[in-house]
DNA sequence: ATAATATGTCAAGTATATTTTACTTTATAT
DNA sequence: ATATAAAGTAAAATATACTTGACATATTAT
């Protein structure tokens, strides 16, 4: 399951990935993974791309229902 | 920098630490740490315990500001 | 006083998140 | 057509989340 909203968020600031990638202080890859969704990211670096993306958990990683 | 809103709304449902930890298939040393806080655990992890004591992300996770 | 339950903590091991290097593909521009 | 930036992916290495087992303390009840 992809994440779409941090990729639509970070495309809203008119970041690439290497660019978030930068500014949270992790890998390009890493952030490809986590767009990528098959993979379970830790909260602080979860709480990084909010911060970079002027996004809380809920909005970029809570699933309703 | 303690966890103490996971700790109050495990209270708030009348759960021990190990009853918790079962609930979210983790160890209780792991729930534990948590709480202690200074430690950082995995996004799926949040999730299943903001599951297990209905609350969401920003509520048991998200510091403002 | 003693038993039982809950919590705090530690050390050693296992699982997995993240990095690094590298190669490929897709898009955008010249 | 070709150059460049952006994105997707993979394998091997490293860092760290999480487990297991164990022991200590605190709390509550009998």
């Amino acid at each position: 399951m992809k994440n779409l909203r941090v990729k639509a968020a970070r495309a809203a600031k008119d970041m690439s990935q290497d660019d978030l990638a930068k500014a949270v202080g992790v890998s390009r890859q890493t952030i490809n993974a986590v767009e990528k969704g098959d993979y379970n990211p830790t909260i602080n670096l979860c709480i990084s791309i909010c911060r970079a993306l002027d996004k809380t958990l809920d909005e970029l990683f809570w699933e309703n229902e």
